[in-house]
DNA sequence: CTCGAATGTGTAACCGGTTACACAAAATAT
DNA sequence: ATATTTTGTGTAACCGGTTACACATTCGAG
């Protein structure tokens, strides 16, 4: 292996100014920098980066922590986010939580003492302690906002209040809100909006706790048709919970749209391929995902950035799980 | 920062000492033991594994590198994967490489510079010359056999013989097969088993070839389905191309299961939120992505493992896009 | 009792870079 | 012409570990 060593002894020059030429840092004269380009060439020197980050202490690492990268929400966020990385020169590892704050405390600890340049995160606990004393650059995605830390989001409540109309706008007259876990900020940011919409407009609803997962939907939703046969519209957190209710309806007989109108939330791949297409309200993940690892490269390479946070607007997705909207 | 110096000061001995007892190597006394286990309680010592990589050449990273973490087969992989490695203290780098060579070589590369331990790779280019001079564990998954890197794979061949019986037995007369890409490994094991199967039958069938994508494939199916009135059967090489065939289906009024019976090739999540349920041939990928890591770790780890070739059974799932067996 | 092997420890080189600092030469200001 | 600043370079310390090697002691075998 060629080392600086081996470059500085060919040029003619001392270790010093190859590493100057090398980072573009300090005085060079054209003289040495040719001397050092040719050496460099010659001997095919690539420099050690492991050796350098002991130094620096920057990687070129950074960290993204999802809850579950099973969960159809996530890959498409890990892949703006490596995609971005990637033009930045920037590698990603990836970590999954289990939005469990031990297993989480745990990565970044780990991850810190390699050196990683920055995370970003969803998580649900950014108020935990350990990302406080953090004193590394973080970006919270999709969910929690604090002080410190850049946010970036979708606007889940106004976007929520854009579905719940879409049912209002087609008629239903008993509609049920399946929200999301309590505990979730952006669920309870959708559950604000839904309220928003529904409130005035004299229209019965009705709302159920429900987590963003497809078996416990179908059996929660299908539970509840049975009890009130007069829903005629859904309004869903998750696409994925709108999918459980999808399936709980057709094992009930019930026709959709016909009968049910169905809407979920997210815009996730699986919604294209159901049928009926189901119709909801798209977050843009990957513009999630691409945002925030900007700011968070952003912050690595401490460019100011006043802006905290982040929205990113939602997209109606009208399919076959609404009707046509007149009358 | 608290360094193995300032440790071995504490302890009143050297730091070989104390490098020798936090890496279990060479020999130290019980005394010895005592003194430097009490020094690095009371100073909060911890390693810096930056510089110990910078010797080692080890950094108990490794790189797993799929074509695109948004195709649904791969989260649960890549889920697998991170569980294993986390379990023997590894962690888990994300490489989308596009199937574009020159990107997966440019992560080898760039990954290899930053001593990381190993690769578990999926891709169709196992054969290239980057991957012949790595010099570096790697494990293939799902593709590709090459003789010196060990593979992980589904017995994909039976596997599709036994999603073509089910519509043979369940009395298919004009079965469509839908190929996967001629470039991949596990299409064409896919394409054999389903002659196997049909071969003998006598019943009539027709293959097309047919991306691992949805919109492509609905595509080519409503093409297929609009030419030959007559096909009674699909059988897809992966679930988001059945997933095209349903709804390609659906548009043109086609009722499955009773017209038309469909069979899938994979057996992610989806499947079970399609109403009917998808009929698929389930691989099983988080044990893939289990073999696959526990294979490169032992390999990174110098620990002899003589198997090259590590096989995963398939297992059918029976659902509603196909008929219940009995005439 | 003698000797070779096993046990235990420290010094210093090494992994391969970055950078503070000292110093010299050239350019500019006075 | 002198003082000051800018430009250019090298030496050596440093980042924080690992490890080859030399040396000392203890132990069991013969």
């Amino acid at each position: 292996m060629t080392t600086i060593r081996d470059v500085a002894k060919k040029a003619g020059v001392s270790v010093a100014t190859v590493s100057r030429y090398l980072n573009d840092s300090g005085y060079v004269s054209g003289d040495a920098a040719k001397a050092v380009a040719a050496a460099v060439k010659e001997l095919k020197y690539e420099l050690n980066p492991v050796a350098r980050s002991l130094n620096t202490k920057k990687t070129n690492l950074i960290g993204l922590i999802v809850p579950d990268i099973t969960n159809p929400f996530f890959p498409e966020l890990a892949r703006a986010v490596e995609d971005v990385a990637l033009t930045y020169g920037y590698t990603v590892i990836l970590c999954n939580s289990d939005e469990n704050p031990e297993k989480e405390k745990n990565y970044l600890e780990t991850l810190k003492k390699k050196y990683i340049d920055g995370f970003i995160v969803t998580s649900n606990q950014l108020d935990a302690p350990h990302y406080a004393n953090m004193a590394l650059p973080i970006v919270a995605l999709d969910r929690a906002i604090n002080e410190h830390i850049p946010t970036v989001a979708s606007n889940n409540r106004e976007g929520a209040a854009m579905g719940t109309r879409v049912l209002l706008e087609r008629g239903c007259k008993r509609i049920l809100f399946l929200r999301g876990p309590e505990e979730l900020n952006p669920a309870n940011d959708r559950y604000e909006g839904f309220m928003d919409a529904i409130r005035n407009s004299g229209v019965e609803y009705d709302v159920v706790v429900c987590p963003f997962h497809f078996a416990d939907s179908e059996k929660i939703v299908d539970r509840v048709l049975r009890e009130q046969k007069n829903i005629d519209g859904i309004f869903a957190s998750s696409d994925v919970s709108a999918a459980g209710a999808l399936k709980a309806a057709a094992k009930l007989g019930i026709a959709v749209p016909d009968e049910l109108q169905v809407v979920g939330f997210d815009g996730i791949a699986m919604g294209e391929m159901l049928t009926p297409g189901l119709t909801t309200v798209a977050q843009d993940v990957y513009k999630m995902g691409a945002i925030a690892t900007r700011v968070l490269i952003k912050r690595i390479e401490n460019q100011v950035e006043e802006q905290h946070f982040f929205e990113v607007p939602v997209q109606l997705k009208i399919r076959g799980t609404t009707r046509s909207v007149e009358k």
